[in-house]
DNA sequence: CTAGTGTTTATAAACATAGGT
DNA sequence: GCACCTATGTTTATAAACACT
């Protein structure tokens, strides 16, 4: 485990207690009188003043979209069992009730006034909306957006999309402490994706529940990053100002912000940046008025405004794939299925290639979501729910615009998913939970043995 | 080179003298009085009776798109020429004059009524139209649907698309006297692609000229298909009057068609037929009613109705990569490149895959569409052009409702491209061509040396 | 537990364009 | 002008990881 001589500075935290809005009346936020009491939360939690939601769930319409709730669960709920419930709920209020479903998670520990979500739009959705002038602050809740629903047709939702990632006279502390938004003037502050076992551990109640912490931290500098190359395309478009970069550009960032990649002999890597490139529809090239640079870009439609200081990175992402090179030999597949380690056969075929590492499914990332933002002046009627975990059909809720306590608009990305993922037999909870927690952040399952 | 035990029938051609519509008074369908005269054409043709184009270009308006126009080129223009001066001519219209043109190969020797479309819609464009009802005759031209403008929207334009490319019933003739269309009571004809040199030369003057039909037939029933994964599966959905498959289904259906399939040792063309699948988005998944069956489908704006019977095949297609199985060393790339040959190294790696044809590019395959088709009641104002081969921009030409002489409607589905595709730097009068003339279908290019 | 099915990513490669030597 | 090379861009093939049924 080596450290980067760079080291961004660690900023303090701030401890803004997490409130969505001013609890109903008719809603006891207290303990349920059936299922199992959430776990003591561990000691170690680093904001001892803060807020422990009760064992339940919290379940608020969304201020924007009648379709929408969000939800808050707390660290000790079962997720699987949270995702389930709500599919069953959406399904139930039948096609016109709501059927999306934000998750925050809730602390059980600490409580933060801000919050991560996992956005997990694949190009097809409305995008995400970071509120803009507001301070970003220290995240550290999670949450995911999610379509119960088939896709009907997109919103016009962005139209003047303003994610404006780049705030970079702002002190936008990354969860871990880096701090890697390139400015202009910015001095390429590298990325070095090594932590301590400390370094660990001190942030691994941020997690989502039910979820294990990737163990050791192993990974150095020269270690593959746990991104996928569109991911990593986005972080380097999205780090600039103008939010477009040449290819030359994107290599040069993605070499300086993951060393890994200047390690290589072969050249491989820039070929599937370019073919990243050019297969996703959501990058997209343009030509400057000259007609002499070619710049690329992130259609504003599905730009998640993904920076690499917002994504949440797990060290010891090299601990949940067994890297033993099983040198592949050419037996038919069925001997080779049933193998107890995923290798992906690194010394295979004679080539010094695809050391791979864990395969980030999707481009499911965390992606920062501040929900006190954006003053607006619409009425604040607020509907709030309380849903225990062990989940009871009788909820009633309307849309209603939701506020903060800072009457402050909270404008939320919600995922949509298409139908062909998440329609009846694809809607798992399994699924679900794995958007939410990709293993490509180091997310394990804890089994029940 | 073999021959299938079981040839489907060969029907006898139909004469159908092609004419667009009547040609207005003002156009004259004579000689121009500048530009090449056509060389003279082959005394071989099938078709003796047929009408001669003159030497030039026709440009007439499309019936129903304003952007539109339909171009017929004699096979003796060069086709490079037409695509350069059209995408001039595109530009000079203006942003809202007509800018797509639909590109027919007028016959030099002989005449036929009905007309090959390349249809190279990629999923954002409209769909082509097949009308029903009419029954297909021979088909002996081809054509492009280009789009030189940027894709502003999709065009509502096949809500109740129903291109039927199944006329089981109908005496479907295909261009090389196959007969692939599947039905429920067909017998499984299989698709053998072994030609004898005689039948290709036979049809050989129904190609684009300025393209050299591949040389011998080398092709033999254990031969790959020269046609991607992504066209077989059209290929096979398309076949059946429903239009869907179950995955099993389409496995049998390329296995049974293209007996290459059969022989690999290895499933990895089912995990690629499984990925072109879900990779693309112009296959989607339905389930039935009882949630039992998953059924492959076409999403109607993209399909281009592809059938193997109405796809011309070149025999010979092996014969444009060389195949001398170069194994490949591990010397860095840059020793690599400048190989004359562009063997995909079938020993390569140790491995006994990938004995790779030509990679087929996009999904440009042929289409018939057949003009005269389809009554309706509209005026009939006919503007017809006259475009030299050497192109004079002096086209007047305003849209107008075109018909043929049988006073049916014309119903085209004209190609959008992509702006990234066509734009500026892109829209070069070779990948215009390719785009015509993929090498996938034996289209080799005549070096001017 | 397995096989078939479905989704997504990685990697290599073929081939075209544009610009430089 | 042409031959050749490199960087860039597009598309397909193939293998594989991993989830669902
Ligand atoms: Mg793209
Ligand atoms: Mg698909």
């Amino acid at each position: 485990m080596r450290r980067s001589p760079r080291r961004p500075l660690i900023l303090k935290r701030r401890k803004l207690p997490f409130q969505l809005n001013d609890p109903p009346a008719n809603v006891v936020p207290s303990k349920e009188p059936y299922g199992r009491p959430p776990p003591t939360p561990p000691p170690n939690g680093p904001f001892p003043t803060a807020i422990v939601f009760p064992d339940g769930i919290q379940v608020v319409s969304h201020p924007t979209r009648p379709d929408t709730q969000v939800v808050v669960i707390p660290k000790t709920a079962d997720i699987q069992c949270v995702i389930g419930a709500l599919t069953a709920k959406g399904k139930g209020h039948g096609p016109n009730g709501p059927n999306k479903f934000i998750l925050l998670s809730g602390s059980s520990s600490g409580l933060e006034n801000d919050s991560h979500f996992v956005h997990l739009s694949e190009g097809d959705g409305p995008p995400p909306q970071r509120i803009t002038g507001g301070p970003p602050g220290n995240v550290k809740e999670e949450g995911v957006c999610l379509d119960i629903k088939p896709l009907t047709g997109l919103n016009p939702f962005n139209k003047d999309l303003d994610c404006s990632p780049l705030d970079d006279s702002l002190t936008n502390m990354q969860w871990l402490g880096r701090m890697s938004t390139d400015t202009e003037k910015s001095e390429g502050s590298k990325e070095n994706y090594s932590l301590s076992q400390q370094e660990s551990q001190e942030t691994s109640d941020s997690v989502v529940v039910e979820v294990e912490v990737g163990g050791e931290a192993k990974a150095t500098l020269s270690d593959r990053p746990p991104y996928s190359y569109m991911a990593m395309i986005q972080f380097a478009i999205n780090s600039r100002p103008g939010r477009r970069m040449t290819l030359k550009e994107i290599y040069n960032w993605i070499e300086d912000h993951f060393p890994f990649f200047q390690q290589q002999t072969k050249p491989g890597w820039k070929n599937s940046i370019r073919h990243n490139l050019s297969l996703h529809d959501m990058f997209t090239r343009e030509t400057s008025p000259d007609g002499k640079v070619s710049y690329w870009t992130i259609r504003p439609e599905t730009d998640r405004c993904l920076t690499l200081d917002q994504v949440v990175k797990q060290p010891g992402y090299e601990g949940t794939v067994t890297l033993v090179p099983a040198p592949r030999s050419h037996v038919p597949r069925k001997e080779q299925t049933g193998m107890l380690s995923s290798s992906t056969g690194s010394v295979a075929r004679g080539c010094v290639r695809r050391m791979k590492p864990l395969l980030p499914r999707s481009d499911s990332y965390l992606v920062p979501f501040q929900l006190p933002a954006a003053t607006t002046t619409t009425t604040t009627t607020t509907t709030s729910i309380f849903l225990p975990t062990s989940y009871s059909p009788q909820v009633q809720l309307r849309p209603a615009p939701q506020r903060t306590r800072d009457n402050k608009r909270v404008r939320i990305a919600p995922k949509v998913i298409r139908l062909g993922r998440l329609a009846s037999k694809n809607c798992s909870a399994f699924s679900l939970f794995r958007a939410c927690c990709p293993r490509s952040l180091g997310f394990k399952v804890l089994r029940s043995s």
